[in-house]
DNA sequence: TAAACTGATACCATATTAGTATCAGTTTGT
DNA sequence: ACAAACTGATACTAATATGGTATCAGTTTA
């Protein structure tokens, strides 16, 4: 069981990187270097952080991706939220037999109570919470 | 992101279903048609829960399975464990490179943390707390 | 005008999860 | 005795998710 994959972990990484870094922009081919993370992956991972607004980004020569937001404001849980969806511990019993029967409702409250507390854990961690630059 | 996948899902079903019965022993073919589990698959996985002790198994006709421990003593978190391995939510960023900078560490807290609640939220599931005979 | 970059998107490899099949051995009703 | 109904063990297949690669098009700048 998994709370983090990849995506998130390199995005994370990524965003800790920028946010710690002089120059405003940032390649890819930099951070890949810095960080040891496959380029190309790192840039598909990039690209859809621009296209969720997290990140600016700059065509061309000397181009690369810059902060949106500033780090404080950018929360563990939302790149979670970006690369693995929504925090659903439990589809799987409750997708389709919503509440059934009384033993499904037991479970259901403590899997709704333990999402709340993973949730606001993870809402709690922010990038530059993780930075050594705080 | 997922808890509980269909081994762990069906593990439950299984055992309150035969916490419930009035049989001392219940055969596959009765809880593959009354739960709607496909009969080989549900089959494998009281064959494992057998392996571990928390089934009794009975050969030959009109043989099946039982509960080796009492419903209340069957938790949540016995089954996830066995199905799905320990709680380690985030090996993927700590197997290799173990708190190697003080960012890792803040966020390895909170990991631990978070790991702690929700196997104590695990723990205080049982079978029995699930089942409608309580 | 070519090098160095991003945008978009298609593709591939591997691992995990879910489910199926089958042969061997045990027990029991008839 | 023996076949039906069961478990033990194990191998196999299908579907899905995850991690990673490749590439063509367009943009910017030295």
């Amino acid at each position: 069981m998994k709370l983090i994959n990849k995506d998130t972990d390199y995005a994370m990484q990524a965003i800790i990187y920028m946010a710690e870094s002089k120059e405003g922009v940032v390649s890819v081919s930099e951070m890949s270097e810095k960080l040891e993370i496959p380029k190309h992956f790192l840039r598909k991972i990039l690209q859809i952080l621009h296209k969720k607004k997290v990140l600016k980004a700059y065509e061309g020569r000397n181009g690369g991706f810059s902060l949106a937001i500033p780090a404080d404001k950018i929360l563990l849980l939302d790149l979670i939220k970006i690369f693995q969806g929504p925090i659903n511990l439990i589809e799987c019993i409750f997708k389709k037999k919503i509440c059934p029967d009384i033993r499904h409702c037991i479970l259901k409250k403590k899997i709704d109570y333990l999402q709340g507390v993973i949730s606001s854990e993870l809402k709690s961690l922010s990038m530059a919470s993780l930075s050594y630059r705080r």
